[in-house]
DNA sequence: TATGAATGAGCATTCATTCAT
DNA sequence: AATGAATGAATGCTCATTCAT
C-alpha cells in the first residue's frame, strides 16, 4: 500500500520552511532549487504541492495571517472606546507581533502593483475585504454605543487607506520616522473631531 | 571634428523612446535588446548612456514629473478655496492628465516594495518630499486665510496617506469602483468638520 | 486466497484505456502518469505490466490489427476478381474501418524510422510479412485461376510498396488529395496491363 | 563598429558542424548545448541563428538537398533510355552517394509522421513537389520519344510512391535484403509492359 | 500485488553584459 | 563614440523510475 500523506499539512510545512528566506529576500531570489532544499525535499515534490512560486506564497501568507487573526481578535476584545479599537487594529502596520506578516503584505502589494496577476488581484480583494469588513463593524459598534458620530462610517474607508498609506510611505521612503504617531495623531486629530462630546 | 552630442539630451531621448514600452509592460519583459530597438541604438550604447535598466526608468520619471508639475503649478493658482486645491491636488490620482506617470510611480512603488535599492529609496523620498512641501503650503495658507483650523496642519500628513492609500487600493483590488469618489468625499467629510464657519 | 488476475486480460485493458489519447496524441505526450490516470491503476502498477510505453503501444496495435484482420478477412471472402480482392486489401490505406489502426500504424513507423529499436524492427517486420503473405497469395490465386500473368508475381511486393508510399506520402505532404483514387487507379492501370484478356 | 558577420554562411556552418550527431543519433538526443559544443559556440549563440533545433534539420538538409541535386542531374545527362534515367533517379534511395541525404531524410519523415508541424509538413510538400516535377518531365520525355506509351504518366506517382515504400519498409523492417534490386525489378517489369516495342 | 510520494537528472530558453572593431 | 556578435550562467519545469509500505 502507497504511503498516504496529509496534502495540506505538507503544504504548509514546505511554505513555512521558507518563511525566513522569503521574508529576508525577494521571491525572485528564491529560486525552486532554494525552496526544494530549504524544505528539504526534491526539487520536483515542490510540483506536487505547488504550481508555482506564487502559490507558495499566498499559502505562507494565508498561515500567517490566520495566526495573526486569531490573536487580533482578542487584543480588540480586551480595548473598551472605539478610539483604541481603532488604534489597536492599525497596530498591524506598526506592532512587532505583525511584523513578518506586514513584510510578506509588503512584498505582495508590490507584486500587485507590477504584474497583472489576475490570482493575485483576487487575493488581495479577499484580504481587504476581510479585514476592511471588521473595520467598519468597530465603526458600527462606536455609532451604535454613541461614541461617535455616524458620518465616522463615511470616513472609514479613508481612515483605513490613511494607514495603509502611510506604512507603505514609510516603507519606501525616509520620509516617515515614527509610523505609529503618525498613524495614532492622525486618528487621535480625527476622533477629537468626530468623538460627541460628552 | 567629432560630433559633441548632448549626453543628457540623448539619455533624455532614450528613456523617453521607452515610454509606451514602459507604460504597458513590466519592467522585466523591457530587456535591454527591446530598449535599443526601441530607441534606435545598439545595445552597447544603452551602457553608454545608462548603468542600468533603473536608471532609464528614472529618468523618465523625472521628465514626465517635471512636465507634470508646470501643469498642475498652473491648474492650482486658479483654485479658490483652500478645499479645492486639495482636491486638485490629489487630481494626480484619477485625472487623465496625470494617467501616465501615475502608472510609471505605481510601477515605482512596486520595485520600491520589493527590492532593498538605496538610489530608488532616495529618489522616492525626495519625491514624497517635493509634493507633501507643496501640499503642507496649501494648508498653511488655508490656515492664515482663515479657511481651515490650525489643527489641520496636523493632518497633513494623513489626508496625503490616505489618497496615496486608496490609489493603491483602487489599483491591486477590485474593492474600489469609484476612486476619485472616494477620496473627494473623505476630503469634503473632513473640511466639514474642520473648516471654520464662515 | 489472492485474487488471481488474468495479466494479458489487465495488460490489455490498460492499453485499450489509452487508445483514444495514442490517437489523438504523440506518444511522448503521453506520460506515464496519463497512462495511470486513464488506466485507473497507480503509476507504480503500469511498470507490473509493461517495461516501457513502446510495449503499451505495441499491445495496442497488436489488439486492433488482431480485430481488423478478421474482418477484413471475411470482406476478401465477398469478393470475386482479383483485381477487386487486391483493390479491398488496399482499403486499408483508406477505408473508414482502419482508420484508428492506421493511424497509430503511421505514428509506428514514425518512431521505427527515428529508433533503431530492435523489438519495433521485428514486431514491423512481422507485421510485414503477415501482410505480405497474403498479398502474394491473393496473386497466387489469380494466376492459378488465370486472371493474371504470372509476371505479375514479381511486381507483388512493388504494388504492396506502391500502397504504402502513397499513403505515407498523403500523411506528410499536401500532395495527395484523393489517396483512394490514386491507389485504385494505379492498381487499374497496372492490371490493365497484367489482365490476361479472355 | 561591430563585428558583421555573414549570418547565412554562420548558419550554415552551424548546421554542418552538427551534419555527423544528426546522421547517427534522433534529433531529441541532440541537445542544444551539444549543438553548440559541436559548433563551437556558446549556447545563446544557437539562438542567434536559429529559432529551434528543427529549423537547424531544414537547414542542413537544404544544403546537402541542394547538393546532390547538382551532382543527380549532371548524371541524369549521361543516361541514354528513360528507362535508365528512371532507374538513374531512383538511386536516390540506394546509392551511396546520397547515404547521408537519405539518413536525414528518413529521420524527416518520422517525426512529420509523428508530431502535426506545419513548417515541416509545407518542407516536404515542396520537396516532394520538386522531385515529382523532375520525375514526371523524364516521363514527357520518354512519351515524346516514342519510347514509352502515355498511360505511362499515369503510373508516374504510383512508381515514385513504391520506391519511396520499397525504401521505407527496408529501413524499417527486416523484410528487403536488395532494396535496389526490388526497385529495379519492378522498374524493368514496368517498363517492359509500357514500352514500346520496337 | 498495488500504490503514489519522492526524486533529480536533464533540457530549452533567456538576457545582461562584454569587447573587438 | 557606437555597435552588435558572442556568451554562459541561471532557472523553471518535466517525467520516467524507484521503493517503502
Amino acid at each position: 500500500m502507497p504511503i498516504i500523506v496529509d496534502k495540506e499539512k505538507k503544504r504548509e510545512s514546505i511554505a513555512l520552511a521558507c518563511r525566513q528566506r522569503l521574508l529576508e529576500g525577494d521571491i525572485n531570489t528564491l529560486t525552486i532549487s532554494a525552496i526544494a532544499k530549504e524544505a528539504g525535499i526534491g526539487k520536483g515534490t515542490f510540483y506536487e504541492y505547488f504550481a508555482n512560486k506564487e502559490e507558495l506564497l499566498f499559502t505562507l501568507v494565508e498561515i500567517l495571517m490566520h495566526d495573526y487573526n486569531g490573536s487580533q481578535e482578542q487584543k480588540l476584545s480586551t480595548c473598551e472606546t472605539t478610539r483604541e479599537k481603532i488604534k489597536c487594529f492599525a497596530g498591524f502596520f506598526y506592532e512587532e507581533e505583525s511584523r513578518e506578516l506586514r513584510l510578506l503584505y509588503k512584498k505582495f502589494i508590490g507584486i500587485s502593483l507590477l504584474h497583472k496577476n489576475e490570482e493575485m488581484r483576487k487575493f488581495q480583494t479577499e484580504c481587504l475585504e476581510y479585514y476592511y469588513v471588521w473595520f467598519r463593524r468597530l465603526i458600527e459598534e462606536g455609532i451604535a454605543k454613541g461614541e461617535i458620530i455616524p458620518q465616522t462610517q463615511q470616513m472609514a474607508k479613508g481612515l483605513f487607506a490613511m494607514a495603509k498609506g502611510m506604512f507603505l510611505m514609510a516603507e519606501i521612503t525616509d520620509g516617515i520616522d515614527d509610523l505609529k504617531g503618525e498613524i495614532e495623531s492622525f486618528t487621535d486629530e480625527l476622533f477629537d473631531l468626530v468623538e460627541r462630546r460628552r
